[in-house]
DNA sequence: AATAATTTTGCAGGGTCTGCATCTTTGCCT
DNA sequence: AGGCAAAGATGCAGACCCTGCAAAATTATT
């Protein structure tokens, strides 16, 4: 307090911090154990020896072993939910989802390898893309809020038609759906082409109601 | 052989009834349980022992102790792709994709209170929700697969537009969403509102490119 | 009625996951 | 510095999940 003055915030403090190249250190173990060896064949005493933990400390990080293949980033999702509520009213819905979504994406492409190899080893193991899906229903039903949250603030309280309530539900289900579409195909051809324009093809396909694409 | 003529077809024999029996058996038992105590608070052995079998007969009907919760019917996916390849050409995909899914939504009222059921439980263990959403995946997968039939038989070998590529793979998945939203919202007003009209309101909306909602 | 095929079951064993007590590490204070 | 309190890491016991394998029971066939 007297001699050297701490940033006062900003620094998470040794505590956090090794808590969080624990983590880490956990699930890049779990992700390259599972690429090489298949997830089936990674056992948690594995990974934990690979991270250099006990055995019992992989589960004071990850509630179950499969939990450990899938990133997750909470603030991710809440910086989405934060640009959706502060749209423009008079937007289209779809957009204002769309550019929600792709202001997030050039986090995305830093870390391009990592997500290649996570969907490799997702290919290999669909029974973990639900577990990656928990956290996209997740994802959904919070985002199904923010949407409510915007469109109320357009007309507070009046008798809605049937469609209605289903609305925000339909329209964020469908913007996560479309997004895990294009980040699997992206996957599937790396290099190929940007995320971002795959991602942008999609929502206008779904912007033009799904018509057939020309041959 | 001689004596009296077989019924050569229709006719499943014991055997196949009863295995029918056993795994219906096992699944009431295991909803009603959830349902009354919690998915995590019944065991396998306790599923078992009100459906009759050993611990073990169990496994020989669900792979895991979760699935023993989720109602799939593989025929009904199957009815849905050849409804799908065999649909005209020239129709709007959305639509093609909607009937095919209409067309099986009378089965679905029959066994309302089941799905009723089914589905409380599931708001109770969202954990489920995925593995319910396994057998989704699935399906989402194989109807690309049949959409990608039914568009091909248009123009087969062509240069295709960057967007075209996804298309059948975002149509399936999109279609799949608009499936479980439309049932979501349905079983969460019971009787309210019948599923068919849910579902062609929701539809609808897809095919408009998801507009904002008339207040 | 006897035999063959299928299903059910018991058992052993490995893997997942949790609660609890203990020990070590970290943060903060004088 | 040195010590105290909080938090994390660890070991252990135990319940549960899940899978082979072989034996017993049930069903189908001859």
């Amino acid at each position: 307090m007297h001699a050297v003055a701490k940033t006062t915030t900003s620094v998470p403090g040794l505590r956090e911090r090794k808590k969080q190249a624990t983590r880490r250190a956990i699930a890049e173990a779990a992700v390259r154990l599972a690429a090489e060896h298949g997830v089936e064949n990674v056992t948690v005493e594995a990974i934990s020896e690979a991270a250099g933990v006990s055995p019992r400390t992989f589960f004071n990080y990850f509630p179950s072993h499969d939990d450990a293949f899938v990133l997750v980033d909470d603030e991710v999702g809440e910086r989405i939910r934060e640009s959706v509520r502060l749209a423009p009213a008079d937007r289209p819905p779809l957009d204002v989802v769309r550019d929600a979504l792709v202001a997030e994406l050039d986090g995305f492409e830093a870390r391009k390898e990592l997500w290649v190899l996570q969907c490799k080893v997702l290919q290999r193991s669909p029974h973990l893309i639900h577990r990656g899906l928990k956290a996209h229903v997740a994802e959904e039903r919070a985002l199904a809020v923010a949407i409510t949250d915007w469109l109320g603030s357009t007309r507070p309280g009046t008798d809605a038609p049937p469609g209605a309530a289903v609305f925000p539900r339909l329209l964020a289900a469908v913007a996560q759906t479309a997004l895990r579409v294009a980040v699997e195909h992206w996957c599937d051809r790396p290099g190929e082409t940007a995320l971002a324009e795959v991602f942008r093809d999609v929502f206008a396909q779904l912007a033009q109601g799904l018509p057939r694409p020309p041959a």
